[in-house]
DNA sequence: GTTGTGCAAAGTTAAGGTTTTTTAATCATA
DNA sequence: TATGATTAAAAAACCTTAACTTTGCACAAC
């Protein structure tokens, strides 16, 4: 592929015998041109095929653009925190343009904290948003037409609002995630499987996330159509009472000692997999499965306390979505709307070559 | 976080008493600078942090940056095509930029074909080479070292060669992915599994890859750890001859009537489902993994006659290749040498968000 | 003692492609 | 004749590169 020797703004300024500010203005749509310039310009326009430059006209532009990002609180190491990386690491990535970056946090369990930082973000007038939805229809449809009112561009992550007008949409699809997961259970199951134990893993204000019970219905849909036999045994643990929790586990394993399957929808399958080692050590084998490769989980895995994770690579989630916008917002490329990351199971053969 | 308001070469140009000019030849390292000036610019730069703006530097840069591949010859859809379609959109999402893209291709099975194309590369004084390399250490070590000699970075593609001076790698590492082979075919496996059949498809030249045989060898060593005592049978296909492909494969399954689970180490596991379905369609269901997300398994995977396939993105692998090089060499940011890429299983559940 | 040559060192400036401000020209109105 | 509104050209800016130019100095030749 030979470089192809590009049209300038200069050289369709010279066809069209005016100046290149007046070409500009033209194609920015700005105003301020006679007919008779701007038939001559668009003549040439259409013969050729101009493609602006978009790295020249960032490094031209003379404004710095706006990014800002609304986001649950969230721990280290939690899903939440490794988006943000992402993000930062797409910052960084794009220093060499004139950009800002401000990250507003939520308390994802009270929508007035929601509504507050959607606000102080509104006020600091952003060029393009980036959304950690909160579970809440009505409250994001406002936040969002608010957005669409003022032109300001915005990206979803990880859950996806099919009705909302966003630019971009970077995530996983849960349901289909659940789905698998009921694949891999179904496959680690045998004839004499006929009880799988499902952990909803609460506490410290957590409730179920959207992405969990979306996972929940892939799961039960797949498992009603392939193991209809199987039954699903809901265990809910508090993680707020660590000696509760165990009291729990350690009743439920002792009152269904055929249980040898058991699997949960968020990011706390370390809980489960270091019960069984240190605490009933001398009970057989019980294949986990469990969300998020975070450092716990994964050294569950590592070490074989647990089977199987489904990443998410929410690192790569931040950047990429951050990337995307960019190119959209800044350099003006035309970018695809929704990105579904892959569904990627872990295990200890190929956990070694999850980056994220 | 907010711009850093960034320090220009004219900064540092007046913060040292000095033009422009001298500063650029001092980062450059272009000489004809005095000790006095090089002292004052050095301490200067010592105090502050300047980062270059390398999109500037690129748009100022004069001549045109030249980038060669050589790959070995493909059909449409395979995997190599795949690649060198990564590889195109590479080229052009750089397009603003003054690049060039030539591709070489060699015949795999001819050493020859390989050494001349690496002269008709060489011929053209690239400034960056990509390699698809051939499986062959001192042909790709004579290559390698005289790239080395000529200062031209290159980047390896698929096949890793620790020992060579690359300053890229993108694959898979194929030990480990045999290994998740091996591991997923035991979970399929149940107590009644004695045996376990690898084919192996040959024919129109087609030699084992590399890559192949390293599959091969985790796959055997994860079972021979895990399953000792499932038998690996082994059955050699040769494509060319198609009637007589379906005469191995229907003797193979008539004298092994027991065999419920296959394998094969590269894409052409399609072979085995269409026969199976087609030419044995009361043959009870025989689990099937394969590789490479090329179009005809995913159908296979899609309808059922086959199960697994493991993805290696081979688009992803040359876009990202093709970045990371850019960066490096046009950008001069600093990349990371190695990128190994994930071991990813396709299923009927999770195929339809497999997108590279 | 002047002029000339050679060379290292450093400054100046024109790109590179676009944006945007400033300036200038044209025309119409009062 | 000035004032104002359009329109368009010119120029500066973004940051870096690299070719080009100038300066200054040492040394030699006349």
């Amino acid at each position: 592929m030979e470089i192809t020797s590009k049209i300038r703004i200069k050289d369709i300024a010279e066809r069209a015998g005016v100046s290149v500010g007046t070409v500009d203005r033209i194609i920015h749509g700005r105003g301020n041109v006679s007919p008779i310039s701007m038939e001559r310009v668009q003549k040439v326009l259409d013969e050729i095929n101009y493609t602006p430059n978009h790295y020249a006209s960032a490094l031209a532009s003379h404004n710095v653009h706006q990014f800002a990002a609304i986001l649950p609180m969230h721990e280290v190491d939690s899903y939440w925190a490794r988006v943000e990386n992402g993000l930062l690491d797409g910052v960084r990535r794009f220093n060499d343009f004139k950009i800002s970056f401000k990250v507003f946090r939520y308390d994802p369990f009270n929508t007035e904290s929601f509504k507050l930082e959607c606000q102080s973000l509104l006020n600091t007038c952003p060029d393009t948003v980036i959304i950690g939805p909160i579970f809440n229809y009505s409250i994001m449809a406002n936040f969002t037409s608010q957005l669409d009112e003022k032109g300001i561009p915005y990206a979803l992550l990880d859950s996806n609002w099919p009705e909302f007008n966003h630019r971009i949409f970077y995530g996983q699809d849960s349901l289909q995630s659940g789905a698998f997961s009921g694949r891999i259970m179904s496959l680690s199951a045998d004839s004499s499987t006929k009880q799988i134990a499902l952990f909803k893993v609460m506490g410290e204000g957590r409730v179920a996330s959207r992405q969990q019970m979306n996972r929940e219905v892939g799961f039960r849909k797949y498992m009603e159509v392939h193991n209809p036999d199987i039954e699903i045994v809901d265990v809910n643990l508090y993680v707020y009472d660590k000696k509760g929790m165990n009291d729990i586990m350690r009743e439920f394993f002792t009152t269904h000692p055929d249980i040898r399957l058991a699997l949960c929808f968020n990011s706390s399958v370390h809980i489960i997999a270091s019960f069984l080692k240190e605490e009933m050590p001398d009970h057989p084998h019980v294949t986990l499965l469990g969300y998020d490769a975070v450092d716990a989980n994964v050294q569950c895995i590592k070490e074989g306390s647990a089977d199987f994770l489904i990443a998410q690579h929410p690192h790569s989630q931040g950047l990429d979505c951050f990337r995307s916008m960019f190119n959209s917002c800044v350099l003006k490329m035309h970018i695809a709307r929704d990105h579904y990351m892959a569904i990627e199971l872990l295990t200890k053969e190929n956990i070694d070559f999850y980056k994220d």
